[in-house]
DNA sequence: GACTATAGGTGTACGTCGTACACTTGTCAA
DNA sequence: TTGACAAGTGTACGACGTACACCTATAGTC
């Protein structure tokens, strides 16, 4: 609060004019965005949907890092409640029962906080980073010799060309194949 | 810090002659839930060792769920790097490829510290809670009407006799079949 | 044009937190 | 007997969120 005051240059106790305390500041930061979030269309198709709101969430997420342990935890404001009910009415009319429908919800949007916090964590964006980072965390601990897997990520991951955003969107394939799958067979 | 302090009977300063500061107890009893995490063995079954990983994951998360948001966050401890280093160990022997290694890695924990967080943020157990859940927190906002997905939930939820460890088998099987599928065909 | 309600900003002060620094004390090896 | 060292103490500082009382400029209303 100090630090926004100041950097409105104004005292800190002014904040308070336009909000009752912190934690509702960070309601509402939190609420923007998850504005910035696409909502699918109810009538969308729910594969692709999901993929888009999946991806734009990761974007929002790593725009706005400071908010990746918020998301879940702030009182939901209108756009959080938005983006659900859209998430919820598309997978609903797209042939997912109530009970899959939920799962689905549940297991892609515990993966999107799950990587995003990840990749918030690691820290690093590019391959040469993956790998440099993975040596020294180990290392500050114990010789890497004794984790052979682990030296393994550090020797060949620079290499391997790995990129967030392609990790993201496997994984989200991947769950996304598998829910369909389970549409499928749900249905008859 | 002084609350511990208080709890040991001690003076808050006497704390700073185990650790050097705050973060440094933080990243102790974080590796301490690490331990409690099942490490696969290298030669188990790769399906059902990380399916046991991840349930006694879920479970250490669910018992000490100050850790969720930190388990990540923290600098790794010797049960952190042995228990990944026993995880690609185990991916790596069973078959998976160095890159799939890693895909399969990422989505596993991406979804079970996501779930964790989720289920420490909605913080219900019971299915009873959690349509009330939903409904107080969509009511504060705005009235359930204009979320018509969202009041289903709230409907329905509460008879469907809803379980957090029930939901979070379903995900993790959802992803462990589909790594399947993936394993067998990079195989080829 | 005088009067007043109100939105916005200010200043001071309190309790909580992590922790730096200097000091004491009890134990045990040489 | 001594002296090193592990463990605990006491005081103090700066950061933080925020309660409470106060000020000021603007915008209606009569």
């Amino acid at each position: 609060m100090r630090r926004l005051a100041q950097a409105l240059g104004v005292v800190p106790m002014a904040l308070y004019k336009h909000v009752d305390n912190k934690d509702e500041l960070l309601d509402g930061m939190v609420d923007i965005v998850f504005g910035e979030i696409e909502s699918p269309s109810i009538d969308a198709d729910w594969r692709s949907a999901m993929r888009r709101r999946a991806i734009s969430a990761r974007e929002a997420l790593k725009r706005h890092s400071w908010a990746i342990g918020l998301m879940e935890t702030r009182h939901p404001g209108p756009a959080n409640l938005r983006n659900h009910n859209a998430v919820m009415g598309c997978l609903r009319e797209s042939g997912f029962s109530f009970e899959t429908a939920i799962h689905a919800y549940s297991v892609l949007d515990a993966y999107i906080y799950g990587f995003a916090q990840q990749e918030k964590t690691l820290g690093f964006q590019t391959p040469g980073d993956a790998g440099e980072a993975v040596q020294r965390r180990a290392q500050a601990i114990a010789p890497l010799d004794d984790y052979p897997y682990l030296a393994e990520i550090a020797t060949k991951l620079p290499a391997s060309g790995y990129d967030n955003a392609v990790e993201f969107a496997w994984g989200l394939d991947l769950i996304l194949d598998a829910l369909d799958r389970r549409r499928r067979t749900a249905r008859r």
